[in-house]
DNA sequence: TTGTTATTTGGTAAATAAGCAAAATATATG
DNA sequence: CATATATTTTGCTTATTTACCAAATAACAA
């Protein structure tokens, strides 16, 4: 295999990997509606805030979110601009998954 | 917070989980040229057939993939339709950091 | 200087995931 | 029915991830 084409799936996977985790999917799913400040991410997860800090650190490196500093305070906020779309159509899929759990439709588009 | 956003914060974080390792990233982009069965998604990986079995069955579950048996072989497909425009975008991004780590241009878009 | 906001480091404990090997499960086909 | 083929499941070991805490560091405002 292409050794630049395995760099390439790494680090798509790193993009998903840093997605795939529910506190730091809760961050970003809160930054859709703006940016926050790091003191903002913590009180919506209640982690530690050394913790929500690696959080947004993994995020940062895979390219998910970019930050800046003003004033006394980090702001984050979204820079994989594919995200709002691709969380649209996944989430459809997703109630669609429940209601045919609860036996309320046979099939998924 | 609310129960069924956490819920629906968990099924998509599934899904990013999911992707977010290389040997299960590799299968889903072979699989976005048509279909595969088991057999070929492990000479792709090269990784033990009861592996590859355990990958996809984690991408079925988190409703990436999805499987129908024909003959004596077993075909995967791709069942999240969004994925493709995702990869397209995210790869644009993945190309511009390559290109800024080797400082062939200062700005991402 | 002192307080605030955030990051980094180091250490520990718990939970989860990866991989292989062997057993089990279909399901064709002779 | 017997046997070969394709895939899944189970059991096990090892590796990775995560959370938390505490302490050190940094940048900056008041």
């Amino acid at each position: 295999m292409d050794n630049s084409y395995r760099k390439y799936i790494e680090a798509q996977a790193k993009i998903f990997k840093a997605l795939g985790h529910p506190a730091r999917l809760l961050m970003v799913d809160a930054l859709r509606s703006g940016e926050k400040c790091v003191c903002e991410l913590q009180s919506l997860t209640g982690l530690d805030m050394s913790t929500v800090s690696k959080h947004l650190s993994l995020l940062r490196e895979a390219g998910v979110v970019s930050s800046e500093k003003r004033g006394t305070s980090i702001y984050y906020r979204i820079a994989l601009c594919c995200l709002d779309s691709f969380l649209a159509c996944s989430s459809e899929m997703i109630k669609c998954r429940v209601l045919q759990e609860c036996s309320m439709i046979q099939n998924c588009p």
